[in-house]
RNA sequence: GGCCCGGUGGUCAAGAGGCCUAAGACUCCGCCCUUUCACGGCGGCAACACGAGUUCGAAUCUCGUCCGGGUCACCA
């Protein structure tokens, strides 16, 4: 069997959504899955919606993610260029190519006559083929005259037409639906449609995957590859990711695209292997996977049919579980910018911080509310040192304190160890519950009652000059 | 509206006529661990859209209904 080709053919409109990433995320697989090839072409025939920027936004995606593409506009390859509006004429060629063979036709029609083909069929109505049987050489000569033009495909209107997809199976439709679609517009430019079918040949793709809003007009496609006697891809029609029930995620909804979610303080690797699972499941019981273990369990027959709706909860989750797989090291390199958007003090020992925040971290971005009492202690209430699951009271708490600032004073050293050791100890030697104890010396470190970490941990990353400031200030305010 | 596609817990989903008294995961709840909160461990709540068929037997096949999505552009 030949080599699976796949190819992501996005058009530059500066957002690369969810959605964009998995259909990116299916065609790597597939093509990968076989050693195979994956292309990266980009589609931006639409002068209008032109946006600078994003085919950085395109490329950093796809290398942040490994989806690393074999042939493509920045790193060449056989069947270039990889950028559409480089490609006019070889659509030209092709489309002249149908004329002659009468699978298409010129169409002189003005926009205006063609709102009014709507108006009045109020809304939606197909081309009615007003063009469609002038001779050829007549419609030449009013080219040559310089007349605006476009090029219409000439569809069967009668019989059906069909076609198996990898995902949702056999489809028939009947040839009357199809309407004569534009191949090339009046600029000169081909359509998505024209553009699409004579690159994917000419690319030699095998498995075209996209959405299913596609799933509709694949038999034109199909019409296409007939008329120049190409044989026809395999295709994989990918059902969208949604919102909810109802809207489909989407810039226009303020949906979190890739880089917000990165932004926001995902993981890169969390994010694909959430979006791998939306509408794909594996055959076993495993969820998380590397790129390299999707590559080896992905399985075109394990899509799903039904739209998935994008569940933050999850990916939260699944964000987490990567997050508690790092090494302490690797997770204090990650979250050091976060840490350092609210912990300023120079001598802060971040590593310890790190070391607390790591088990109880889901999204690095919300790190800075977990921490961001070290730097300063904002005011709080006396009652904070009342707590019935450690039987904490007013006294109890003023009695702790008075006991345990002296002792932390006379400490030798401001090691984790040390002070561990000293308040255990304390409260062996006091004949008090632990949590009695540590309550109000974690509540006095912090002004808080939920801290990632005790009250060792507190004191450690606080220092011993702040620490005992700030236990003083504790005792003191109990009164 | 025509056509196409889909419909298993709140969400992602397994399921290919008997193995289904319907898996697993997220969420939520309870218990344990514990120096708060987490983490971890254990347990629990919760679903085959509806109605007819076919069959000894249907979540699985057929039809209808309902619901949802897509598509009908000189956008991709």
């Amino acid at each position: 069997m030949a080599k699976i080709r796949t190819r992501f053919a996005p058009s530059p409109t500066g957002y690369m959504h969810v959605g964009n990433l998995r259909t990116a995320l299916y065609s790597y697989l597939i093509a990968k899955k076989d050693g195979g090839d994956f292309i990266l072409r980009i589609e931006d025939t639409d002068r209008e919606r032109l946006k600078e920027g994003a085919m950085d936004i395109i490329y950093d995606t796809l290398r942040e993610t490994g989806l690393n593409w074999d042939e493509g506009p920045d790193v060449g390859g056989d069947f270039g260029p990889y950028i559409q509006s480089e490609r006019k004429t070889i659509y030209m060629e092709y489309a002249q190519k149908l004329l002659q063979s009468g699978h298409a036709y010129c169409c002189f029609c003005t926009k205006e006559r063609l709102e009014s083909l709507h108006t009045e069929a109020g809304g939606i109505a197909k081309y009615d083929g007003h063009c469609r049987d002038i001779p050829l050489d007549e419609a030449l000569e009013r080219v040559r005259n310089g007349e605006p033009y476009v090029i219409r495909q000439k569809m069967p209107r009668e019989g059906t037409s069909s076609f198996t997809d990898a995902v949702f199976g056999y489809v028939e439709i009947d040839n009357s639906e199809l309407e004569d679609q534009i191949l090339i517009k009046s600029d000169g430019y081909p359509t998505y449609n024209f553009a699409n079918v004579i690159d994917d040949h000419l690319m030699g793709i095998t498995h075209v995957v996209r959405g299913n809003e596609y799933l509709s007009s694949t038999p034109k496609y199909n019409l296409l590859y007939d008329a120049f006697g190409w044989e026809r891809p395999v295709y994989v029609h990918c059902s969208p990711v949604m919102k909810d029930q109802h809207a489909k995620l989407s810039k226009r909804n303020g949906d979190a695209s890739y880089q917000d979610l990165i932004a926001k303080g995902y993981i890169s690797e969390a994010v694909l292997n959430y979006i791998a699972l939306l509408g794909w499941s594996p055959k076993g019981e495993e969820e998380k996977f590397t790129l390299a273990e999707m590559t080896q369990v992905f399985d075109i027959g394990g899509i799903s049919k039904s739209p998935a709706i994008f569940d933050p909860e999850k990916l939260r989750w699944l964000n987490a579980e990567y997050i508690r797989a790092m090494s302490d090291e690797q997770f204090h390199e990650a979250a050091l910018p976060f840490i350092r958007q609210t912990v300023k003090s120079e001598n802060a020992d971040t590593r310890l911080i790190a070391k607390c925040l790591h088990q109880r971290t889901e999204v690095l971005g919300e790190i800075g509310a977990q921490i961001d009492f070290i730097d300063t202690l904002d005011d709080y209430p006396v009652d904070l040192f009342v707590n019935k699951k450690s039987k904490s009271t007013l006294e109890s708490s003023k009695a702790m304190l008075e006991a345990v600032i002296p002792a932390l004073e006379a400490l030798p050293n401001w090691e984790q160890d040390t002070i561990h050791e000293c308040l255990i100890g304390m409260a062996q030697s006091m004949e008090v519950k632990n949590g009695l104890l540590m309550w109000p010396v974690r509540i006095a470190a912090s002004g808080r009652t939920v801290t990632p970490g005790g009250a060792v941990e507190m004191l450690g990353i606080l220092g011993r000059e702040e620490s005992l400031r700030r236990l003083r200030k504790g005792l003191e305010k109990i009164g």
